[in-house]
DNA sequence: TTCATTTCTTAACCCAAGTCAATGAAAAGG
DNA sequence: CCTTTTCATTGACTTGGGTTAAGAAATGAA
C-alpha cells in the first residue's frame, strides 16, 4: 500500500526492473495528492511538469463559450504530456481531478537525467509516445465517421468504469453530444436488449 | 525552374541557408515524379520513406467495407510521415497521388546523416512535429463540436484551393459525410448569400 | 430527516444528415 | 465528334441529434 511504489509498477508493466532502478525510480518520484477540483494546468499557462495518473481520474477541458468541453479522461496508469508541455506554448486547455487523485509528476530536467543514466528506457518512452499518436489518429477517424451511438458503445467497451465513475453529462460533453442525447441512447441500447 | 531547388526553398521558410547546406540539400534531395493515381504507401506495408510534396495533391485513407475513407489531404510544402515510418508497424494506411505530383523522398539514414551534419536543423524539426501533432488536437476538437457545414466553411479559408482542385466526393469523405449532404450544405451557404 | 442542488430522463418539435432513386452535367475515352 | 462513364444535384423520406421545458432521481448539506 505504500504510495511509491505505483510508479515503480507502471513501468514493471513494459520491463523488469534491476534493483538499483527500483530505487532510483522510488528516490526520485515526486507524489502528489489531490482533491477533487485540484487544477494540473490552467488555459494560458505554460506547463513545466508531465503527469501519470496513479489512481483517480482526470479530466482535460476547455472552455467553448462558457461551456465545457472535455477533450480526454485519464484514470489509472494513464500518462498526461501536455502539448504546452512539449511546445513551450501557453496551453489550450485546463486539466483538472474529477475525483481524489494520486498523481505522480514529472520535469523535463529529472525525465532527462533518469534517462541519461538507464538509456534502455529511452525506447519504452518513445513507444509510449508513439502509441498515444497512432491511437489519436484512430480515435479521430472514429469520430467522424461513426455516430455518437457507435462510439458509446465503443467507449462502454475500451473503458466500462468510466461509465460508472464518471458523470453521464461528463461522458456527453467528451463524445460531443449534449446530455439529453446520451441519455436517449442509452434507452435506444437498453430496449435493443 | 530547376526541380531541385524544390527543398531548399522550402527550408528556407525557416531560415536562412548557407551556401554548404543549399548545396547538401541538392546533392542529397531525392525527387520523383508521379503520375496520377500512382501509390506511395500500401495498407499493410512497412513505411521506409517519408515525403515532402513539392508539387501537386496526395490524400492518405483508408478502405472501410470497400469504401474510402479521406483521412488527410497534402498539397505544396505539405510533409507526410506515416505513423507506420515512425513506428516500424505495416501501415494502416494507403497513400496515393490524386494529381500529377512531384514529391521528395525521405529515409531514416539520409535524415540523421543530415542532422547530425548540420545540427541547427533538429529544431525545426521537432517544431514541425510539434505543430502537426497540436493542429491534430484542435481538429479532433474542432469534429467533435462542429457542424459538418461549419467544418466546410472552415476548409474554404484555411484551404481555399483544396475546393478547386479536388473532386467534391473527395472533400465529402475528408468531412466524413456523403456527397449528397456535401451538396446540400453548398446549396445552404450559396442561398444565405 | 428534510431541503436544496445537482444530475438524469422524458416529451415535443425542428432541422440536418443518411438513404434511395432519378436526372443533369461534365469528363474521359475511343 | 459522339458515346460512356463518372460526378454533382435534387427530391422524398427516414432517422437521430439539438433545443426547450418539465419533472424525476440522486446526492449532499443542514
Amino acid at each position: 500500500m505504500n504510495s511509491e511504489n505505483f510508479l515503480v509498477d507502471y513501468f514493471s508493466q513494459y520491463m523488469t526492473l534491476s534493483e538499483e532502478e527500483v530505487n532510483i525510480i522510488k528516490s526520485e518520484d515526486i507524489i502528489r495528492e489531490y482533491k477533487k477540483g485540484d487544477i494540473l494546468l490552467r488555459e494560458g499557462q505554460l506547463a513545466k511538469e508531465c503527469f501519470l495518473v496513479l489512481k483517480g481520474c482526470v479530466k482535460r477541458y476547455y472552455l467553448d463559450d462558457g461551456e465545457e468541453k472535455i477533450v480526454e479522461f485519464y484514470t489509472e496508469n494513464d500518462p498526461i504530456s501536455p502539448v504546452s508541455y512539449i511546445t513551450k506554448e501557453p496551453s489550450q486547455y485546463n486539466i483538472s481531478c474529477i475525483e481524489p487523485s494520486i498523481i505522480s509528476t514529472g520535469t523535463e530536467e529529472r525525465t532527462q537525467r533518469f534517462l541519461q543514466k538507464f538509456p534502455r528506457f529511452v525506447p519504452i518512452f518513445i513507444k509510449i509516445g508513439e502509441s498515444l499518436t497512432a491511437e489519436k489518429q484512430v480515435f479521430l477517424d472514429e469520430v467522424k465517421n461513426l455516430s455518437p451511438e457507435v462510439r458509446y458503445q465503443k467507449l462502454l467497451e475500451t473503458k466500462p468504469d468510466l461509465i460508472n465513475r464518471v458523470p453521464q453529462y461528463m461522458i456527453a460533453s467528451y463524445l460531443g453530444i449534449q446530455p439529453e442525447s446520451l441519455s436517449r441512447i442509452r434507452k435506444r441500447l437498453w430496449s435493443d436488449t
